[in-house]
This record gives structure tokens, C-alpha cells and sequence, in this order.
DNA sequence: CCTGACTTGTACATCGATGTAGAAGCCAAT
DNA sequence: ATTGGCTTCTACATCGATGTACAAGTCAGG
């Protein structure tokens, strides 16, 4: 594999002549330029990273860290993200933790803190009480409200205000017992959703009712909806909406409603969170809080960009905005539309 | 941050053998190894990645290039991918080429080659005619079945008879109407897939028609596969069952069709492929072919750590299993199951 | 007490690119 | 002719870890 020796040796020049055109060093006649342009194209000369990585203590890639791809939402989000930080140069590794304490943990180790410029993170297992976790010595940039009020940048919603609108909407709809899945004490989402919940149930004159709020696993997949949603109806307990705190919880608990001869929504009203693809084709298409993944993604970047660059002091918390959508899930199918 | 010569002069031994220490070098006294963790852990150090990289010539990074996570199947790809790469110690990269020509050509140019060891590659907009693009110098597993017969290892299923089996299982039903959406006269899995189909219909008798089959964008979203099944109904041609090339497409003919007041499978029977998880939650669930995944991204990582390794000789052409999983789109809501 | 085998550690060059210092060539102004 | 300011390029040290060569120390057997 060439290196810059031989393409220095190919065009008569000093190896580090060849650095310098390749690094835009203004003062290079423009004949030598094209010698040593010439000699890297014949040699199929390619740069190593990891030399110029050891020099530059930069390695132009950050690492993203998620509990699982499997899931829609990480999944888009790392789309995102990888898109963003493409249009600044950047390259993106993906790393799993599958909600895994030990494994986020191991991520901040600093493991790899000279293999990535930065790291975004969305934790799942670490919670509120261990930001001290947190005082990590590499640009750091947190996801979601797992880990509030630590020393680090964060992006999120204002998870309690969407919640809350997203079950005012159920309200309005003249719903009244409105089931809320996704709570499983752990703080964060989970948490602040809740209390989104909570505040528009009560402020509407009602009264927390826990017969309506199953308790879920870790994991906000489909079978966890299922499952909540499942034991519901097998409680009894009268139920005329529903608020998955995901999406997937959301498309879950609508399968079983459908299958248990509920209709969607003149039954049984159903409102998600993440407006996820599949949002728009399930039957009925499901309404849900959009949560500005974009620019969650783009934000995340940006922050984490300025810390790399050292050009930020303060720790910042940034607040995306939300939209609801409504769909055929708590309003019907729409004649004109 | 600390470096080897910090952790040698703190032990009070040299630099090698701190080395020696991490790299289990066997001729270490005891002592000495004690000494030297705890220097290392007393600095907190962790060992430059670039540095090692720069001596060993490996970075234990490799890419995967998809198309886009957010298409279910690539995200589950990715995180199996991800997964079976993290047993062998390796970290990945992620690529997104949105099936671009040209991002993916970049992909292929080697511009990372020091930056990763080797590279898994799901093409989509290059195609069979083209394996000339394959002949690079570093090591390259391929999934699917776009470029098929270049010089490389390569991972796929067998499009055709899985395509068959899906059609079959259709035609058992009685259906002879049988819509195939995803055709887009592309080379690879559209093609492979559409020949299974065609060979299903025609041994059992029945004569193509073209009426039956939409062309498709490059893109099997969901959006696409409802605009091929809008398509379909407004052309008027009668239809007993949807082949769909992937879930994605299928879920969006499902959707169309419902919408349109057609029951899933009395009036019309829907078959997918590739098995994504939403395909067990959709009302009603979707029969899919398997195409045993985990599978392929562990031959896939297998087959790539051979090639890094300098083991594999020959360019093997691996055929995962697959399996049909059938559901309620098919043969309807089974009382006991 | 010496030899040779084995253990344990050190010094130095090296991977490939880049920052620093400065040399050499050229020109205009003195 | 000399000075000084540009432009253009070279030589060398350096980033951090590791392979090679070899030195020093230990220990058994003769």
C-alpha cells in the first residue's frame, strides 16, 4: 500500500511537500501541486487514518450509543444522526447496549475515548441518581431525560408537556378512562411521561385511577404493549382510550384491542409517542406525538460539535419541539381528508 | 491523558513492559504485572487506539454499508450485525448510501481503507453488470443479490425459491390473481424474487399477467407498496392475493386494501418477505417468508473475519436458510393456535 | 565456580503523517 | 553589492505503542 514516501519519491519532492498539498498549505507553486496530484493518482495513494489520527489526536468519528436498532425509533434516530453528522465529515459507529447497565456503563468508561472525537448517548438502564457517571473527560452528548441536570449537554422534548397534550386529546375526545402503558419506575421518559399523563387526567377534574396503569418491562417493543393491554382486559376495568407512551407499545395494545373485538377507535380511543414510519399504515393509522427527531439529531450534532470544538462552557439542555398527529386512532376515518 | 510512558515510570519499569503486561506477554513476574496495574489504574489510562493501529496495521473497525436504517429490515440487519461483529472484538461503522449510485461507488473506492479492516456491503443501486467495482483491495463481504458472481464472498438466500415457495403457498390457497408488487426492473432481489413468483405461476398452470404487476421505485417502503396497490384497484384488474417482495411493501398494499374495504384473507390473501417484527403485530399479521437473518449476519461476519485473517482462498457463495412463516393474511384467524 | 538454559527487563527503530525550524532561491529596494 | 521580504521546499522530531535485539539476572547441573 503506498504511502506518502513513495508518493513524495514519485514526484521528487519531500514527503512533507506532499502532506502540504494535501492539507491546502497556501504556498505550493502550482507545478509542484500537480506532480504530486498526479503521483497519488497513479499510485492509488490513500491517507492513514490512524497515522494522521496519532498526530492529530482527532479521529473524525463519533461513536452513537443506543440500546437497540431493532427498535423504530433508534433506528430513524440513527439515521438521522449518521446523516448529520455526514454533512460535518464525520463517520459513526453504532454501539448497542440493549438497555444493558453494565454495557452503558462500559460506554463511558472512556473505553474508546481515543477512538471517537465524541459520543452521543441515549441511556436506558442509568438513571437520574448516577450522573456522577457522567463526569466524563470526552465530549459527551446525552439523549432523552434518562439522566437530566448532569454535567453534559442534553437534548430531549418536554416529554411531560407532549404527554400531557397527548392525553388532553384523548380528553377532548370525551374519553375518561384513559389507560396509560409504559410506566415501569424507572425515571426518566417512562417517568416524565407519566406525569404528563397524570397532570392532564387531574386537571381535568379526574382521579388517578391505577387500575388503568399497567406496569412494563424496560423494553418499550410490541409484545410489551401486547402484554399490558392484554392484562388489562383481562382486569375488567372499563377502558375507553389508551396512551402508549411509544409508539410500539401503542401498536401492541392495538393489536390486541382489534383482536379482542374492540373497534378502534369508537371503543377504544389509542394515542402513541414517536410518530414513527409504521404509524401511517397500521390499521387504523395510529395518532402520536412527533418528537422532532430531525432536529433531535441535528441539535445532538451541533452540541456535540461546539464541545469537540472546545467553543462551549456552559452545559446546555435543549428542548425540541413537538407536534401531535392525529390519526384514525382517536378520530376516525376522515371522508375528505 | 496518560500514556504508556506515564504508566512505566510510575511502576518504575520501562515502556515495553507495560506493553508486554497488556499484551499478556508470557515472562512477566508477578510482581511486576501488579505494579504495573496498578499504575494503570491509579492514571486511569486507557491505550491510544491510533497508535495501535498505526503499528498493527488492524483498526478492529469495520463498515457496514446499507441502504438506510430506516428500513426495519436493515435496522434488525444492522443490530445482528453489530451484535455478531461485538463477539469478535470488532467495533462498526455504519454507512447509509440511501441506495445512491455514486455513495455507494465512494464506498467502494477504498477512501477507508486504513479506517477499517474490511467492509460488509448490502448494494442496491449497483448492479450485476458491474462487478468490476469489486475487485478492491480490501476485504469485502456482499449481501443480497445485486452483484452476484463477482470476485467476492457473498452472503444471500435463495431469492428465487423462497419467492416460489411464497407464491405456492398462495396458489394452495386457491388464489390465481396473484399481485407481485416490488418489480422494478432492477437486477438483484427484485428480479431474483419476481422470477420465484413467475416460476410458482406458471407450473401450476396459469399464464403471467402483466396487469398483475406494478413497477415499483428503487425504494421498498411502505409508501411504495400502497401507491402500487392504490395502482392495482384502480386499474380495475381483479385480485385475489398480494405477493409483496418485502414486508414494508406488503404492509402498505394492507393497508390499502383495507382501507378500500377488502378483507384480509377472505377477499384478498397478503404474503411478504424478510420476517421484520412488525409483521406479527399488524392487523391483521402478516405471513412473510423468514429469511433467516441472525444467520446472515453471522456467516457474513464469519466470512469477512476469514478474509481479514488471509484464510479464505476462494470466494464462497453462502445461502442462508429460509423458512415461511405463515399468519393471519393468509389463512385468517385461527381459533386455537 | 563455571556453563548454559531460561526468565525478565531495557534500548531503539519503526508504523505514517504533520508541526517546527530553517535553508535556498528569487525579487525589489537601498 | 547588500539587505530584507517572499515563496517554496527540506530535515528532523514527534504522536503512542510494539517488534527486535540484546543485556542482566536466576538457577540447575557439572
Amino acid at each position: 500500500m503506498a504511502t506518502m514516501r513513495d508518493v513524495a519519491a514519485r514526484a521528487g519532492v519531500s514527503i512533507k511537500t506532499v502532506s502540504n498539498v494535501l492539507n491546502d498549505y497556501p504556498y505550493i507553486k502550482e507545478s509542484t501541486r500537480a506532480k504530486v496530484l498526479t503521483a497519488i493518482d497513479q499510485l492509488g495513494y490513500r491517507m492513514n487514518i490512524s497515522a494522521r489520527n496519532l498526530r492529530a489526536g482527532r479521529t473524525g468519528i463519533i461513536a452513537l450509543v443506543v440500546p437497540e436498532l431493532s427498535l423504530p425509533y433508534f433506528a430513524q434516530l440513527s439515521d438521522a444522526i449518521i446523516e448529520a453528522a455526514a454533512i460535518k465529515g464525520w463517520t459513526v459507529i453504532v454501539e448497542q447496549t440493549g438497555g444493558v447497565r453494565e454495557r452503558e456503563l462500559d460506554m463511558l468508561s472512556g473505553a474508546r475515548r481515543h477512538l471517537v472525537d465524541g459520543v452521543i448517548f441515549s441511556p436506558l438502564a442509568l438513571g437520574p441518581g448516577e450522573t456522577d457517571h457522567l463526569h466524563v473527560d470526552f465530549p459527551l452528548v446525552l439523549l432523552g431525560e434518562r439522566m437530566s441536570n448532569g454535567p453534559v449537554d442534553h437534548v430531549t422534548i418536554s416529554n411531560v408537556q407532549a404527554a400531557r397534550a397527548a392525553t388532553q386529546h384523548l380528553l377532548d375526545l370525551g374519553r375518561h378512562r384513559i389507560a396509560a402503558i409504559g410506566a415501569n419506575g424507572v425515571a426518566g421518559a417512562a417517568t416524565t411521561r407519566f406525569d404528563g399523563y397524570l397532570a392532564a387526567i387531574e386537571s381535568a377534574g379526574l382521579e388517578r385511577d391505577d387500575t388503568l396503569i399497567p406496569v412494563v418491562g424496560l423494553s418499550w417493543h410490541r409484545t410489551a404493549g401486547a402484554e399490558a393491554m392484554q392484562e388489562l382486559l383481562d382486569s375488567g376495568t372499563p377502558i375507553d382510550a389508551v396512551f402508549g407512551f411509544n409508539d410500539t407499545l401503542a401498536l401492541g395494545a392495538m393489536h390486541v384491542l382489534l383482536r379482542s373485538g374492540r373497534r378502534i377507535p369508537e371503543d377504544v380511543a389509542v394515542i402513541g409517542f414517536d410518530n414513527i414510519e409504521e404509524t401511517r399504515f397500521s390499521m387504523p393509522s395510529l395518532s402520536s406525538v412527533e418528537p422532532g427527531q430531525k432536529q433531535i439529531a441535528r441539535t445532538a450534532v451541533d452540541l456535540l460539535a461546539e464541545r469537540i470544538g472546545g467553543g462551549a462552557e456552559e452545559y446546555r439542555e435543549i428542548y425540541a419541539d413537538f407536534t401531535l398527529e392525529i390519526r384514525e386512532s382517536t378520530i376516525g376515518r376522515q371522508e375528505d381528508a
